[in-house]
DNA sequence: GCCAACGTTGGC
DNA sequence: GCCAACGTTGGC
C-alpha cells in the first residue's frame, strides 16, 4: 500500500467540501498536469490512504486523510464545455485525463501548518516541501506518514 | 500583489 | 528538437 498527498484550494474544494459529498467520496478531477495524472492513473490502488493538503491559503496545511476508493476513473470535467477544466483534446474514444475516486477517512482536529512541516528535522525530504514543488498529486514516504500520523494522534 | 519555479505551446 | 514566450502554481 502506498501513501499520497492531494492538494486542493480550499476555496475550490475543501475537506469540508469533501465532507459534504455522497458516502463522503469524490474523482479527483480537474487534475492538468501529465505527472499528476500518471502518479494516480498508474500507481495509485485501491486501499491506498493520501492526506488532504489546502494549498494558496492562510495557512496552507495537512487537514486530513483520505482513501483511495476507485481508480482508473475517467475525468469527467475534460468532457464538459461549461467546465473550467474542460480539454477539446480529450474525447470519449481516447480520454486524456485520469483521477481516482478518494472517499473521507478523518478532518483532523489539529491541521498540521506548512510552516509546522518545515520545522520537522525528520520531514526535510518530503517532495511537498522541496523548493519550486508545485505538483498537485504527490507520493509520500511511509516514514513520513507515519511520523506525521503520530503527530496527528498525539497532538504534538 | 509579487515573483520564483515550473510546465506548455508553437514557431522555426 | 530547440527554446522563447507565455501561463500557472502557490508561498509569502
Amino acid at each position: 500500500m502506498a501513501y499520497w498527498l492531494f492538494k486542493s484550494e480550499p476555496d475550490q474544494f475543501s475537506i469540508q467540501d469533501l465532507a459534504q459529498c455522497p458516502q463522503q467520496r469524490e474523482p479527483w478531477d480537474g487534475v492538468r498536469n501529465y505527472q499528476a495524472r500518471n502518479l494516480m492513473r498508474d500507481q495509485m490502488q485501491v486501499g491506498d490512504l493520501g492526506f488532504f493538503y489546502h494549498s494558496n491559503c492562510k495557512p496552507p496545511a495537512i487537514v486530513g486523510s483520505v482513501r483511495v476508493c476507485r481508480t482508473q476513473v475517467r475525468d469527467e470535467s475534460a468532457f464538459d464545455p461549461q467546465s473550467p477544466y474542460f480539454d477539446p483534446k480529450s474525447t470519449l474514444e481516447n480520454p486524456r485525463w485520469w483521477c481516482v475516486e478518494v472517499e473521507l477517512v478523518e478532518i483532523f482536529a489539529r491541521p498540521l501548518p506548512l510552516p509546522w512541516l518545515k520545522q520537522q528535522a525528520q520531514l526535510a525530504k518530503m517532495p511537498l516541501l522541496a523548493k519550486g514543488q508545485r505538483l498537485s498529486v504527490q507520493p509520500v514516504a511511509p516514514e513520513h506518514w507515519q511520523y506525521l500520523m503520530q503527530a496527528v494522534q498525539t497532538g504534538v
